[in-house]
DNA sequence: GTGGTCTAGACCACG
DNA sequence: GTGGTCTAGACCACG
């Protein structure tokens, strides 16, 4: 598991941690049920203190992404976590009006941004794909 | 100028403000060369401490969405900020694939994400006409 | 606001901040919108490290309880957290059970289980009314 | 014995063990002085260290339930273990008082609390008398 | 002054 | 060896 770490970011490296872990596993990079490298070894490879690796874990773990088991390690969840489909819906619309508002503010049409999004779905589709033929090829 | 603070918000209250700004003027309701309140007035309407609306104002200058003139006031900028092409869509691809991401991990297909930014540019285009249509019977 | 902390349970401290914050919420005795002692405040009376109470506050956040905001200060937060029903009804249909065989095991006949329940809601809304006379009277 | 062992969940697996076993007394699906299989058979049957298997027997030892005799095997206590009243009593009311805060912050009303224990107090008989059918059966 | 992040380092619980 | 908890102490962001 490569992470991409930028300790100069405003954003938090712990929180950096968890969005691309979330990222691995949408794009099927990481199944579930596979076990994640340990606190330590992430520690140790983006040299950063166990505590902050272990922190975003255990930011994983609330958000249902992951499960820590003591002794055994960290495995990505077997099913997505529920939540109130109105809920989901509020965060997803606030998702969605704050890109507009960004796109507009960038100068780009929102016709555009029809465009480039289902062009980076593309994207991602792909590379999820690949993702996935790499899995099967290790079997 | 109203804006619409959530002091309960993770999201610090300067940067809701830059976002309601940016947001106001991706609309058309603040249009370029116009005036904004001053800090002063910004701060006693909305009830923030003022530190906290001028550090707001002084975000949107070096983002370009604003200009201040020593004694004259704040007024938005002429022309959209001219960004680095490649910055702004680097910015760009970066939102969509956070937004692509949240998608999955909410469980949320996307061929429906899809179908609701496009429900999300509808809504926001018609309040920017409301707006719009506000502003020229004031002239 | 006073809390009542055991080192040498094997629950962790953070946890029994925790807790005594949720029934203190519970029963009215913080109310929505209220604003809680400092991290700072907790950690000093409470003789456990600034982290630890912080951590502590980050977990109620993370479960809707509170409302962090720096600078300002952490608050009860204004409504109840939304959770799916089922999820709901799940958490609520498990604990059910582990009570039943907890009993069980104590020996306690089922039937006085229920009476107990039943005297021990009437003790829970005795002392949430006390407490309610005792913030309506430092108005 | 079955076990149903979730190695996901957050209780560390010899108190599921521990849990399930204090379950089955309660349920009378075993009986007083009946033998538990050995901690090998545990083991082996649900697939868990031999080490977390002993564990569980020797906490449930520890609390009175079972019973250990060298050489013999694992026997269910001839009595439920004598508690402490006062101890006894203090160990339920926390668990009631722990629920009804629970209850609260998921927005259950108590009243509707008293009814669904009453519920699931229904479904543990109903549960309880098959099992002992079944036992009856075997003899 | 408030909460948030991070490191270094210790000790503990589980398997 | 795995994750979890806690302390001590530093520095940062927000208001």
């Amino acid at each position: 598991m490569k992470l991409d770490l930028d300790p100069a970011s405003p954003v938090p490296i712990y929180l950096q941690i968890v969005e691309q872990v979330r990222r691995l596993v949408a794009l099927g990079a990481l199944r579930p049920g596979e076990r994640l490298p340990t606190v330590r070894e992430v520690a140790a490879r983006s040299r950063v203190n166990r505590n902050t690796a272990a922190r975003a874990y255990e930011v994983l773990e609330g958000q249902g992404i992951v499960r820590s088991r003591v002794g055994q390690g960290t495995f990505v969840s077997e099913d997505a976590p529920r939540l109130d489909p109105a809920a989901r819906d509020g965060a997803l619309d606030g998702a969605l009006d704050r890109l507009i508002v960004e796109a507009r503010s960038l100068g780009v049409p929102l016709a555009e941004l029809e465009k480039r999004l289902a062009r980076r779905i593309g994207a991602f589709e792909k590379e999820a794909k690949k993702e996935s033929a790499g899995k099967e090829q290790k079997r």
